[in-house]
DNA sequence: AAAACATATTGACATTCTTCTATACGTTGC
DNA sequence: GCAACGTATAGAAGAATGTCAATATGTTTT
């Protein structure tokens, strides 16, 4: 089980609303920024960070070709997210 | 599909490390306020605070009986937060 | 090499969150 | 009724987070 501190950072990808807009986005298929940038409205720099966040929390890969960058879901950072939500939820003795 | 703010609301329940700690401790079982705090290292009017936000999640349930609040874990709020996290992650058309 | 473009970093500011002390509320037992 | 107990609320302080403008970095194109 991952510790308290682990746990935290992949579930604050969760608990913004311009972030669970982005992961709405990124569950149609993978996007680089500037497209993820014309459809919500904040500015540049406040994507980046965000994208930052999404990354740490392993739940978005962020893909580097030529200038841009294509984030998609990782089905393994969703995996380990999923299994971490049940290991704190479940009852168990 | 839940819009951003309530999803944000239900994850907010996961993104602080002495939240974590409080599920865990739930994951073994229903347990009274009193009892939470013995186990945490935080002042009462805290502890409140957070079971405030871990309730508002639907995450968990508070049962009040007599001068005691029993806490557990909602089934019912684990399966929606589960579903809410597949929907979000889980790459669709 | 210079211009244009996509993204990241820095620094500042406002908002939100976590935490505490003090206090209030509701229940139990004397 | 009053004291003791468990919990909640109010208010304040400090930390963390979200946001932006300005700027830097790296890449492509001319």
């Amino acid at each position: 089980m991952l510790d308290e501190k682990k746990t935290a950072i992949i579930f604050k990808a969760f608990c913004d609303e311009n972030r669970i807009r982005i992961l709405k986005m990124l569950a149609t298929g993978e996007k680089c920024g500037c497209k993820l940038l014309e459809e919500i409205n904040v500015a540049q720099p406040t994507l980046s960070h965000h994208m930052k966040i999404l990354c740490d929390s392993g739940v978005v890969l962020g893909r580097k070709e030529g200038k841009w960058t294509h984030y998609s879901i990782s089905p393994e950072g969703v995996r380990i997210a999923i299994e971490c939500l049940q290991n704190l939820t479940i009852i168990s003795s």
